[in-house]
DNA sequence: CTGAAAGCGCTAACAC
DNA sequence: GTGTTAGCGCTTTCAG
C-alpha cells in the first residue's frame, strides 16, 4: 500500500503532513506528540491528538526505519517451531519482545547448515534492528564465520566464545541436578539416552550434560556404566522410544532413566509402557527441557526447566541494549539462567501441576 | 545500526550509491543489478556484482520499502504458539512465504479480545505488506469491525462472509467424516466432546463440527442422544481428560469418541487409560487436527487433517495476489481445503507412520 | 515550545 | 543499456 497511484481519491495513507494541516501546526509538532516527547503543551498535544485519531494516522514504519535507523523489529532465527521447546521459547520471545515495543520476524533454518551460515555472516540482519540466534547446525568451528557488525545475541549451547553476548542454560549442572534428583530417590543405576558421538551436525548440549551425569555418578560415589549410555542423533519421540528398547535388550538392568530432553523422555516413556515396565516403580524417569506436554504424559514427566522464560527475557534484554549501545562496544557477556526440578509422576511425585485444569 | 555518527571511518552501512562508484557506473545500473532487471549487459552486471561482494552490499529494505510501498513482509497474526496446531500452522506459512522471499512477523493475540480487534480495524498492518489472520476470540458479531483497508486474509472458522478473502476447513463436512469412520468400524453409540454452549468467547468451529456429527448420525438413521454430547469451552488437554471422565459416569454406554481436536483427543485418551478403558477395544477414539502428537501416543491417535498445509499455501498465496492486485478489487473469495482421515491405533489401525523412525 | 528544511537509501520516470 | 533526478514519510538539527 502506500505508495498509490495518482488518480482519484484513493485512500491513500495518511501521513504526518495531513494531521500537521488539520491540527493547525506543523509537522515537527505532530512528530513530537507521536514519539511522546516531553515538550509540548498539553493544550497543543490534545488539539493533535484528536487530528491523529480523527484521521487514523498510523507512522509509516518504513519512513521511520530509514531516518532512524531503527525499524522496531527483531529477528528470531530458530531450527523449526515444530520442536516444541522452540515453539514455547517463541512464545516468550515475542511476549517479551512486544512488551519493549518490538515485533518478532521468525525464521527458521531447518536442518540447514548453509541457511545458519547466512543468518551469521551477514553484515546486517534483513529489515531487522538485530537478532536472536538459535543455531542447530553450527558448532564451535564455524566461529570464524560469526558476524559482529551487528546487535545479535547468541541462544543455546551450540557454540560457546562467540563475539556476541550469548544466554545459555547451565547444562551440565542441570545434568547433574537431574541425575541427584534420580539418586536421591534412592536409584543407584541410571541410565542416559541422548548422548551424541559427534559427527558434522554436533548436539553440543549432548557434552555437557553427558558431563553433568558423570559428575553426579562420581560425586556419589558411583561407577559410570558405558552400557548404560545410549547415544541418539536426532532428539526426538522416536529415538527415545527406539533407545529405551535397545537399553531393555542389553540386559543390564536400570532403575534410573535421564533423557536429555523431554521429547526423547516421551518417546522412551512411551516404551516402556508398551514393553511392560511399570515407571517410576521399576524405572524412574527424567527429561530436560520442562516443555507443556510433560505435564500430559501418562505418568507425567519429570524434567529439568533450564530457565526458558527467563532465557528468552535476559535474551531481549541484551539485545536491546547493544541495539541502543553507542560509542565503544562493551566485550561479548555470557548469562546463563537458573535451572529448576520440575517433579512429577515420572519420578514419584504427583506434581502440583496436575491438580487443577491449567490453561490448555 | 544504519544511521551512524559521523566522526571516523565508522563502518556505516554500503549503499548503492558507494557500489555504483566503485563498479563506475550510476546507481540506476546498480539497482537495475540488484532487482534482476534484464536489460543489463553482462560485463556489467559481472562487474557490479563483483563490487557489491566486494563492498558487502545489503539493500536497505526500509528505505526500498518507503519508497516502493512494499516491505517484503507479512504479518501472521495467531491466538497462541503453545497451542501445537498453531505452531505448525506457522511453520507452513514461513516455509511458504519464505519460498516467495516474504518474510514472516508473528504476532500472538493470546485470549486478548482487545488485541484481535486491534489487528483488524487497523487501517494498515504495520510495516507489513499484508495480514494472516487468525482470530480466537473475535466471531460474527464483531463482522463490522473489520477493515477492508489493505491485504488480509482471514483464517479459520470464527467469522465468515467477512470483507477479505478467507482460507477454512471444511468443518462440518470433515466432522461427519469423522464420525462415519467410527460408524464404520460399526461403533453406533458415538460420543463427542468440544460442543460449545456459546457466550461471550465462542469456538465457531464447536457449532460446524456438532452439525457434522449429527448430520452423520442421521444419515446412518441413528438417533442423536444429547447426553452423549460433552460440552468443553477450553480446547485443551484437561478439557479433554474431564469430558471423558463426565462421560463414563453418566453410564450410557458409548464405543465411539470423536473430539473436536487433537488436544482434546489427547487427554480424552489419556483419562481412559487411568481409568482402565481400553482404547479402540471398548472405544474407538478419532480427533481433529492431526497435530504431529498424535503420531506419538499410546494408543496412537486417528484424527481428520483438515488441510492445515493447503491453508499455509492457499493463504499466502491469495494474500500476495490481493498485495499485487492492483485497479478495482475483485470480491473476497472463500477458499475451503480437502480434508482427510489419517487412521491410526486409537480406531483400530497401525498407521503407516508408526512403520519408520521419521523426522523427530 | 514550535517551525523550516535537509536528507536517510532507494525506486521509477524519463532522458540520453 | 545506462544516467539523472525527484521524492516516498519521517526524524533531526537548527532557528526562532
Amino acid at each position: 500500500m502506500a505508495a498509490a497511484p495518482d488518480g482519484e481519491g484513493e485512500p491513500v495513507s495518511v501521513t504526518l503532513q495531513d494531521v500537521a494541516q488539520l491540527a493547525g501546526v506543523s509537522i515537527k509538532t505532530v512528530s513530537n506528540v507521536v514519539n511522546d516527547f516531553p515538550r509540548v503543551r498539553p493544550e497543543t498535544r490534545r488539539r493533535v491528538q484528536w487530528a491523529i485519531d480523527e484521521l487514523g494516522y498510523l507512522p509509516n514504519l518504513s519512513a521511520r526505519g530509514l531516518r532512524s535507523g531503527r525499524t522496531g523489529i527483531i529477528e528470531l532465527s530458530l531450527p523449526d517451531l515444530r520442536q516444541h521447546y522452540f515453539a514455547e521459547l517463541a512464545d516468550d520471545v515475542i511476549r517479551t519482545a512486544e512488551k519493549r515495543g518490538l515485533s518478532v520476524l521468525v525464521r527458521q533454518t531447518g536442518g540447514d547448515r548453509q541457511h545458519e551460515i547466512d543468518v551469521v555472516t551477514r553484515q546486517r540482519p534483513h529489515l531487522a534492528d538485530g537478532l536472536l540466534f538459535s543455531p542447530g547446525q553450527l558448532g564451535p568451528k564455524d566461529q570464524d564465520l560469526l558476524s559482529d557488525a551487528f546487535p545479535w545475541v547468541l541462544l543455546g549451547e551450540q557454540i560457546f566464545d562467540g563475539p556476541v553476548d550469548h544466554v545459555t542454560m547451565r547444562n551440565a549442572s542441570a545434568a547433574k541436578a537431574a541425575v541427584q534428583h534420580l539418586l536421591d530417590l534412592g536409584r543407584r543405576s541410571i541410565a542416559v539416552i541422548g548422548a551424541h558421538s559427534g559427527g558434522q551436525s554436533e548436539i553440543r548440549a549432548a557434552h555437557l550434560r553427558v558431563a553433568g551425569y558423570r559428575s553426579a555418578l562420581e560425586e556419589a560415589g558411583l561407577q559410570v556404566n558405558p552400557a548404560l549410555t545410549q547415544s541418539a542423533t536426532q532428539w526426538g519421540y522416536w529415538a527415545g522410544a527406539e533407545a529405551v528398547k535397545s537399553l531393555l535388550q542389553l540386559k543390564v538392568p536400570f532403575d534410573g532413566l535421564f533423557c536429555f530432553n523431554d521429547a526423547l523422555a516421551l518417546g522412551a516413556l512411551r516404551e516402556l509402557a508398551a514393553l511392560g515396565v511399570r515407571v517410576p516403580d521399576d524405572i524412574a524417569v527424567i527429561g530436560f527441557d520442562n516443555i507443556d506436554d510433560g505435564r500430559f504424559s501418562v505418568p507425567s514427566l519429570t524434567s529439568v526447566d533450564g530457565g526458558r522464560a527467563e532465557i528468552a527475557e535476559v535474551a531481549v534484554s541484551l539485545l536491546v541494549e547493544r541495539m541502543h549501545e553507542s560509542g565503544i562496544r562493551q566485550p561479548p557477556r555470557l548469562v546463563e539462567t537458573a535451572f529448576r526440578i520440575v517433579a512429577r509422576e515420572s519420578t514419584g511425585f504427583a506434581g502440583e501441576d496436575l491438580a487443577g485444569p491449567p490453561s490448555s
